[in-house]
DNA sequence: ATATATTTTTGACGCGCGTAAATAAAAGGC
DNA sequence: GCCTTTTATTTACGCGCGTCAAAAATATAT
């Protein structure tokens, strides 16, 4: 910088101050930075700005598991917010071990972010240090939500999601039993169990769980090996599933395709199969999967929006917010 | 660190040394100091250390498109093994633009990364772009390479994914035609159109090319509204159908499904199809996907360890290395 | 105990930048 | 042209660490 301010003939302090906004110089000042800088392609150090700054333009984006599509979705998009509103945004993928998702917190403070949009990788995770973490740094946590952890959480509204899909299934055919595996990871396949309980009940029809075994973030297997079994063993209490999440569904699908049972609302079909999440590959199974949708756009948006708000305020805000989406209903195929 | 080091005592240069190295200060020295660590978890600034090291411990990975599974999963793979190594991995994806690799390339010099793991957009890489990058910074390439450019490149073997397909197809079946984009970004996609030509002659066959509009990274969805169009025309030359890649063959299924098209080599299907990549999802496709495997496992470890090679070397290697690794075969379902 | 080799400490400088206060220069108004 | 306001410069310090050379302390060998 000392190079480069002595190329167009200014001080430090001054290309300093360029820097952090162009137009706190004079425009004449403006327009010879910006001269030089066509010609000698110089650009300041980040991680050195980042040293002294009061606040840095540094956002970390924490996802649970980054060769989920869905996360990588929503990654993507919240990384182009990030970056179109003038910050550095840097991914972290917990890859479904705690230690990792420590560890990335550990090096995001380093980074002194002006704030990080957290999806933690849920049950797993380590509270409290998630909670120490929240209080020194400026957080947002979206996916799935800690209770009381974060300034703010903004997700989907699960109760939305399955109220909408059993609704749908029970008025169009045979109520559906819930497909789960018997110890997730995620809060909200608890809080999306809980709301097909509650909407059986309130539709006045008897509730079946089947609760799968599988550990791990290879949900598609995990279903797969659970739906082979049910379905060797006629388990299946009817003929309508409803998964707990896309991924689990493709694995169900698959068990069906290799068995010969012909899914979808078809004639000569014999089961329905529904889910929750729409995954960006749910629209290419065979047969597509009707599903309830995440607004994807709309969560990642609020969730941006809420993080700048957030860091405007100076880290605090009044009340800890929680912003839950509705879910729309995709009718494809399969149910 | 200077308060660190007045809490154990000791002078902060020594405990920088430790940090760097462990085992560089005596056993007792060591000893003190891991014991206040326990006490105070005072952890170093990576980023301040990076800015005056000699040489760092970090490393950078780009991949063209992390919401591609593919990516995702090899990128997670290769972190790991960074960590393992007792590197600091930092994970970029381009998102399929141009403009973004480049600026990609220019933050991750300000990182002064040891070494870094590129995975090119393909042709649509600016090329003297990557080129000044390389020079500066020690860089492997994988899975599309660029001549010339970069230290070494590793990748797969496309001659063996397409040879092998071709082989297995018209040996159990009518020979295959090519199904591939018309403009594909990625020039490992060239490379395997020129295979097929390649082994349809040598096996003296007629080969056929099907080549479908689309631009982007959504594959699934320009392979599933190239196939209607295809399959609605009837201009399918034989019932063998070879994808370019497994994201063009999920959405080649689907059309197939939806058009009510049965899809295997069992009794009763009309039409076969395969491909290559062995995607992560290409077991759970209806029915599952005969494809050729990359050997991920080779592919991620061998580039992990040139560039430790590399980065021992001083950055330099005597000559550019192309490493190529073979595909396995995976006959499943659908041909 | 002495000499030698090894490790640690001290002190000082540097990395690439932010920031603050005091001073100097330029711009605008009359 | 002079005065006031705005903007730029100078100077100096700090961030959290690496690194080097010289001096001091400690360990090892004899």
């Amino acid at each position: 910088m000392d190079e480069f301010a002595a190329l167009c003939g200014i001080s430090r302090p001054t290309i300093s101050k360029y820097f952090n906004d162009p137009n706190s110089v004079r425009p004449s000042t403006r327009g010879r930075i910006e001269a030089a800088l066509k010609e000698y392609d110089y650009r300041p150090n980040i991680y050195a700005m980042n040293q002294n700054r009061r606040l840095t333009k540094n956002i970390g984006i924490v996802v649970p598991y980054l060769a989920d599509p869905f996360f990588a979705e929503i990654a993507r998009v919240i990384e182009r917010r990030c970056i179109d509103a003038g910050f550095t945004p840097t991914l972290f993928s917990s890859h479904g071990e705690p230690g990792q998702e420590i560890e990335i917190l550990d090096t995001l403070r380093l980074l002194r972010p002006a704030g990080v949009l957290l999806a933690p990788l849920g049950r797993a995770s380590d509270r409290k240090h998630i909670e120490a973490f929240c209080r020194d740094v400026p957080t947002i946590l979206f996916d799935s939500n800690i209770e009381g952890v974060g300034a703010a959480f903004v997700g989907s509204d699960n109760f939305s999601f399955v109220s909408q899909t059993v609704e749908y299934l029970s008025r169009t055919g045979s109520a559906p039993c819930f497909f789960e595996m018997r110890d997730p990871a995620n809060p909200n396949a608890n809080k999306r169990r809980h709301a097909y309980l509650e909407m059986m009940r309130r539709l006045n029809l008897e509730p079946h769980l089947i609760k799968i075994d599988g550990t791990g973030w290879g949900f598609e297997e995990i279903g797969r090996t659970g739906a082979l079994k049910v379905l060797k063993q006629d388990l299946l209490p009817t003929d309508t599933v409803l998964c707990s999440n896309d991924r689990l569904a493709i694995g169900v699908l698959s068990a069906c395709h290799e068995l010969g049972i012909r899914v979808g609302r078809e004639e000569g079909c014999t089961i329905r199969i529904a889910s929750h999440d729409d995954h960006p590959y749910s629209r290419f199974t065979c047969p597509s999967l009707t599903t309830a949708a995440h607004d994807y756009e709309a969560v990642s948006d609020h969730a941006v929006e809420t993080l700048f708000r957030l860091i405007e305020a100076g880290g605090r805000l009044e009340t800890r917010e929680e912003t839950l989406f509705a879910a729309r209903l995709i009718m494809r195929a399969s149910a």
